[in-house]
DNA sequence: CACGGTTTGTTCACTCATGGCACAAAGTGC
DNA sequence: GCACTTTGTGCCATGAGTGAACAAACCGTG
């Protein structure tokens, strides 16, 4: 009369199939309501609603049936849905080249206590992600919240399925070092639940963009951004990161974007990477680069307020130009229905948005790809969203199983 | 290529939902037994039976039960699971430089029977189709057979979800001639049941390799042709052509692979384009032109009657240098777990195999991705076969829905 | 303020795909 | 022949989801 299920079956722990498609919903805020979720998900009213109820039951999202609003159409005003304030969240962490940052971040991307940690990062992974981790299981304990999962951006190609970095160039870790092992290493010794994710920073960033931010919406996204030095890109499908068979798609760094450009290192000359990054830019503007971090900021910096200066604005239109080839390559390889720019990428955009898009329509097959729309990040913090984002998704794939 | 694959499922016309994926197990071969697609569906060996016992009763599948066959292993021998011989099909069409081809094509990418029709391709697509499809309805009255969809393959870009063809060269059709729509007229004036469904040749030959041929059990499958003129590419991801947001992607012609290399009529030069189709070839060994429909055969003929002759075989290591260069670029950005290749790219490849892919590994950026198996088409007829998948998807997703 | 009209939430019986079992069937090896 | 292994089949339980009827909450209008 007790045990009913002795065997763990796969099918066994499978809860309610529209369980994990409805928190996406909420996550992402296309489901503002319980009516709209019902329509969204192409179900039944009363499906809707006990998917709602299971969710709320389980702590993830809040249910709101009270307020009497602004409902602005007629009929009987649809219960709001949003992410709980008080419910889970997953530890996220950023390493990049002026230090790390670690969070907690609940469901909608939204980050519920951050402290950045200003080391100077060393040549040793496994000290540095344990500080990162020992900071986030800090926020953890004062906030007193459950976590479920954590997640890491890198600033290098992380490989698959070993889950080594393989050129963490400007933060001087060896490369292939397994900062997966060591990062989920860190979190089981710092006594954190669930599992622990790692990933590249710009893919992780495309990935917070298209959940949280400028991506909303977009089908096929592409992702371009420069950090301190190298162009990195990544690709959000239907909604998934695509990162290749062995994690190493969107190694955008080397299209020819100038034939008649510097050598790069990989062989080929006119390289993205070497033709559109800060030095690039600071060097057309003849400008005297500083130390190696302030790289992307002094880039910034100049581009903002001297745009007026000649030399910077050739600077920075040679460096559009540049980078409106390598667009339009890849527009015509990926056909993505939206472009969004990180980095000096973005400032380049923002600078003078009418001249990158002329130039990806112009060198573009097509005039319909031409049109893609080029847009801006708009995230804080959007690579530490992404961290958060991958470890998230266990949750948001199968709610039951991923809480259990 | 047509529908979007809705994702709005409407639940009332549901059928057993483990239908379709068993279907296509066995249409891919990766089903031979019911035994085995109990495993591969991961579902009870009760519900396998009742979804291959569907299935035959839908009279698509052959369930053999009765041989005491070669069984190997101990055990109960399993059911054997194939495709019913006869079946319905497809109408398959494929328009090309020389002509056209029309076929009824069964489950399993069998091509049922077939007629080459050859007319000079005149400029009026509406005639041209005309002509195909007829072919294909004589062939289906003699057969006898149920026909559940039609397939037309172009040697163009072909936009979504317009339909139009955007480049269609070769066979001196207006650019912008919305083939969809003209094919799909022509096979409801044909008296042909069933949806219609128009694709770019090298993304139906992909998608056909994929699933017969060389190019299956590929995750992230990447495939560059040349045909008469010109480099097409595709890419078939998890089992799904992706084409891009408006169907544009993998236009692979214009990467730069020769920094000196000729002009392109894009604005760039040394594009993979100019610089690896037959013409290329034939100028580069110093050969006589002949008419423009036999370039590809002509290169194809030099290349493995006269590698011997040095003017030939350094055209071909020039062409297969280039080549292994924008091969790298994709790899770069792509990520595929293999790659195969059609046209006179299979006969580089086949000439020196190890040249191209020791240009490949050397010019991509990790040795890993380096190592991409390179393998070349192996289907007679993929992209017709590649049409015929077009037309059997919507069974595949639903069959009941479908053959309703 | 009662009135229909509209939209949404809720309850409940019903459907049906699938899991879980017990047993039968069909092979291999000794 | 007999154990052993593997697979097919019949039957019941489960549970997610549907569909329809009803209740609830808001809008307007008179």
């Amino acid at each position: 009369m007790n045990g009913k299920s002795t065997t763990t079956r796969t099918k066994l722990e499978r809860g309610r199939s529209a369980l994990g498609p409805a928190l996406e919903l909420v996550h992402t805020g296309r489901a503002p309501t319980r009516a709209v979720l019902t329509s969204e998900l192409g179900v039944t009213r009363a499906t809707a609603g006990a998917v709602a109820a299971e969710l709320e039951a389980l702590g993830l999202i809040k249910v709101d049936s009270s307020p009497g609003s602004a409902a602005g159409s007629q009929g009987r005003p649809s219960h709001r849905l949003s992410v709980r304030d008080s419910g889970p969240v997953v530890l996220a962490a950023q390493v990049h080249a002026d230090g790390f940052r670690a969070a907690l971040v609940g469901l909608g991307g939204r980050i519920v206590a951050t402290v950045p940690g200003c080391v100077a990062v060393m040549a040793d992974p496994a000290q540095v992600l344990g500080e990162v981790v020992e900071a986030g299981a800090q926020l953890l304990r004062e906030s007193g919240l459950r976590c479920v999962g954590a997640g890491l951006a890198v600033p290098s190609a992380v490989a698959e399925p070993e889950g080594t970095a393989l050129n963490p160039l400007h933060i001087a870790w060896p490369a292939g070092a397994p900062v997966r092992d060591i990062f989920s290493a860190c979190v089981r010794a710092a006594g954190i639940n669930g599992p622990a994710f790692t990933g590249n920073d710009v893919n992780l960033t495309a990935l917070a963009e298209h959940r949280h931010g400028a991506g909303r919406g977009a089908q096929h996204l592409l992702c371009v951004a420069t950090g301190h030095r190298g162009v990195g890109g990544a690709l959000v499908l239907d909604g998934r990161l695509h990162s290749g068979s062995s994690g190493l798609a969107l190694e955008v760094g080397h299209l020819t974007v100038n034939a008649e450009g510097r050598p790069c290192h990989c062989g080929g000359r006119g390289c993205l990477d070497v033709e559109t990054d800060p030095l690039a830019f600071l060097t057309a503007a003849r400008r005297e680069p500083g130390p190696e971090e302030s790289l992307l900021k002094q880039s910034g910096d100049l581009l903002r307020a001297e745009y007026g200066d000649p030399a910077v604005r050739a600077a920075a239109e040679e460096l559009i130009d540049r980078l409106g080839l390598g667009l339009a390559g890849l527009v015509n390889i990926l056909n993505p229905d939206r472009i969004i720019l990180g980095g000096l990428h973005r400032d380049l955009l923002e600078a003078d948005p009418e001249r990158l898009r002329a130039v990806v329509a112009d060198r573009s097959l097509w005039g319909r790809s031409g049109s893609v729309p080029i847009l801006a990040c708009t995230l804080d913090h959007n690579s530490l969203v992404g961290a958060a984002e991958l470890a998230w998704q266990p949750v948001l794939d199968d709610p039951l199983a991923a809480l259990a």
